[in-house]
RNA sequence: GGAUGGUUUCCCGAGUGGCCAAAGGGGACAGACUGUAAAUCUGCUGGCAACGCCUUCGGUGGUUCGAAUCCACCACCAUCCA
C-alpha cells in the first residue's frame, strides 16, 4: 500500500485540491510540504500531535517536511473556527512558545538524514512587511466577496470578527507563496479548519506565479458526538508531561468512548492498517482491549516506551487491583501540614489537591466519593496518621482518581 | 460621532429595592447500574472556625435602614444611523 492510499484507508483525508497530482507527489516522494504551527501555548497538544504524524508517515515515504512556526502569525491569530477572539500574545510569549515547540517536535520528526525536516518561522519574514508594499502586491490578489464567504469567517460573521484577525488568511496565504518561492515548497497541510486559508495560498502562487501549489487537509479527530478531540474539561490534553503526566495521557486514551476507539487506532496510531481491519468486529466488552492498545501506543509514541510501560501498569494495578500501584500521581505531605502527628483526610484532599476547596472535600466525602487504602472514608474528621503517611496512603476519589500521600522525610 | 439594547456565579440564561449565594438548562463532580464505555436514574455545584458568618451579579462612586436590582460617571460588546 502505498502512503497516499494508505492515508486514505486510515481516514486521514478531509479534501485535497488535486487529488492526482497529489497522490503522484506524494507516493513518489516529490513533495515538500509545510505544516504551520502557530505558537498558541507552551506546549503541542493532541491535534498538533496528527499533524506532525502525518509528517513522520510522508517523510518516512521519502518526502521533506518543512516545519513553519508561526512566530509572525501568532501576532495576528487564526480566527477559524472561533466564536471569540483569541488573547494577544506579547512577543516575549510568543518566542518562548516557539522555542517550546522546536523542542517537542524534535521527538517526533527527524532533522537528520536524507529528507531532514526544516524549520522555518515566519517571523522572519512577516514581521518586517511593509503595509502599503504588501496592500499593492498581495492584498490587490484577494477578493474581500470571496474571503467573506468563506467557512472560517462564518461564525464569526455573527459575533464579530476584527480587521486583525480578517487578516489571517492573508499572511497564511503569503506564508505559502513565501515557501513556494523560496524553499520550493510544493504543498501545504493543514487541519480541516485550515482550508479556507489554505486555498487562499494556492491562488495567490497561481495569481503570481502562474504556478500550481498543492493542498490537502487532515480530518479534524471528532469524537462520535462531534466535538474535537484531545479536550478535557481542565482544557487540553498536551504532550508536555509536566502539564499533562503520561499517567493521565495513558488515561484519556483508555476512556474514549467505545464508537471512537477503532477511528483513533487508525487516526493515530502506526499500526499496521491490515492489523485494525482485524479489529473491525470486535464489540462490548472487547473494545477494552482495543483502549488498552490505543492508551499504550499513543502514550509509547509521546512519552516513550518506558513511560507507556509504566502508565500501563499503574493503571492496571488501581483498576483490576493486581500487582505494582506504586506509579500513580503523588503528593508529599510536608511535616508541617501535620498537627500532633496526624491530618484530617479533609485536608488531606485539598493538599493532594483532589478537592479544590474544604468545601468539595466535605460534599466528596459526604457523597461517599472517597476512599483510602480501600476503605470508605465515613466523615471529614477522619485522622490519617504521619505513621500512615510514611509508607504512603493510597486515596481514591470518585472510580478513577487514584493519588497516593507520602510523609516527606 | 449619534441612537438603542446589553455586561449575572464554569457556560447559556432568569432575576428590575428586602423572601437572593441568586430560578431554569448545560457542563463538571459524586452515588447506583456497568466494561476504567455509552445511556439512564439520584445527589451535588461560591467560601469558611458552617442552624451562623464572609465574598460575588462589568468598574468606580452615590441614594437608601437595606442594592444584582435605583442614580452618576467610566469601560467593553452588539445592532442601526453617519
Amino acid at each position: 500500500m502505498k502512503i497516499y492510499e494508505e492515508l486514505v484507508a486510515r481516514g486521514l483525508i478531509a479534501q485535497v485540491t488535486d487529488e492526482p497530482e497529489i497522490k503522484e507527489l506524494i507516493n513518489n516522494g516529490k513533495a515538500k510540504f509545510y505544516i504551520g504551527f502557530d505558537p498558541t501555548a507552551d506546549s503541542l497538544h493532541v491535534g498538533h500531535f496528527m499533524a506532525l504524524c502525518l509528517m513522520k508517515r510522508l517523510q518516512m515515504a521519502g518526502n521533506q517536511p518543512v516545519v513553519l512556526l508561526g512566530g509572525g502569525t501568532g501576532y495576528i491569530g487564526d480566527p477559524s473556527g472561533r466564536t471569540d477572539m483569541r488573547s494577544m500574545m506579547s512577543p516575549e510569549t510568543i518566542q518562548h512558545n516557539c522555542d517550546c515547540f522546536k523542542k517537542q517536535m524534535e521527538r517526533f520528526i527527524d532533522f537528520e538524514g536524507e529528507n531532514a525536516a526544516i524549520v522555518v518561522n515566519n517571523a522572519d519574514w512577516l514581521l518586517k512587511l511593509n503595509y502599503i508594499e504588501v496592500l499593492r502586491e498581495v492584498g490587490s490578489c484577494f477578493s474581500v466577496n470571496n474571503m467573506l464567504r468563506a467557512e472560517c469567517y462564518k461564525q464569526r460573521m455573527e459575533r464579530g470578527l476584527s480587521f486583525l484577525e480578517f487578516n489571517y488568511m492573508i499572511m497564511q496565504s503569503y506564508d505559502f507563496y513565501y515557501l513556494f518561492k523560496n524553499y520550493g515548497c510544493n504543498m501545504q497541510f493543514g487541519g480541516d479548519d485550515q482550508w479556507s486559508n489554505m486555498l487562499g495560498g494556492t491562488e495567490l502562487i497561481r495569481k503570481k506565479l502562474g504556478k500550481d501549489a498543492y493542498a490537502m487537509t487532515i480530518t479534524l479527530l471528532m469524537n462520535s458526538e462531534g466535538k474535537k478531540m484531545g479536550k478535557t474539561a481542565k482544557g487540553a490534553v498536551w504532550l508536555d508531561p509536566n502539564k499533562t503526566s503520561p499517567f493521565e495521557f495513558y488515561q484519556y486514551w483508555r476512556n474514549v468512548d467505545d464508537a471512537d476507539v477503532l477511528k483513533c487506532i487508525r487516526m493515530l496510531t502506526f499500526i499496521p492498517v491490515e492489523e485494525i481491519d482485524q479489529m473491525n468486529s470486535w464489540e462490548g466488552e472487547e473494545l477494552n482491549k482495543a483502549k488498552d492498545l490505543l492508551a499504550y501506543e499513543l502514550t509509547a509514541l509521546v512519552h516513550g516506551k518506558e513511560e507507556a510501560q509504566k502508565a500501563k501498569e499503574a493503571s492496571i494495578a488501581l483498576f483490576s487491583g493486581v500487582g505494582d500501584d506504586s506509579n500513580m500521581p503523588s503528593t508529599e505531605i510536608r511535616p508541617s501540614d501535620l498537627t500532633d502527628g496526624a491530618v484530617s483526610i479533609l485536608d488531606l484532599l485539598t493538599i493532594c489537591g483532589l478537592a479544590k476547596s474544604k468545601s468539595e472535600g466535605r460534599r466528596l466525602i459526604q457523597q461517599g466519593g472517597v476512599s483510602v487504602e480501600g476503605k470508605k472514608v465515613e466523615g471529614p474528621e477522619e485522622m490519617i496518621t504521619a505513621e500512615a503517611l510514611k509508607s504512603g496512603v493510597k486515596i481514591k476519589k470518585g472510580k478513577k482518581v487514584f493519588h497516593r500521600a507520602l510523609l516527606a522525610e
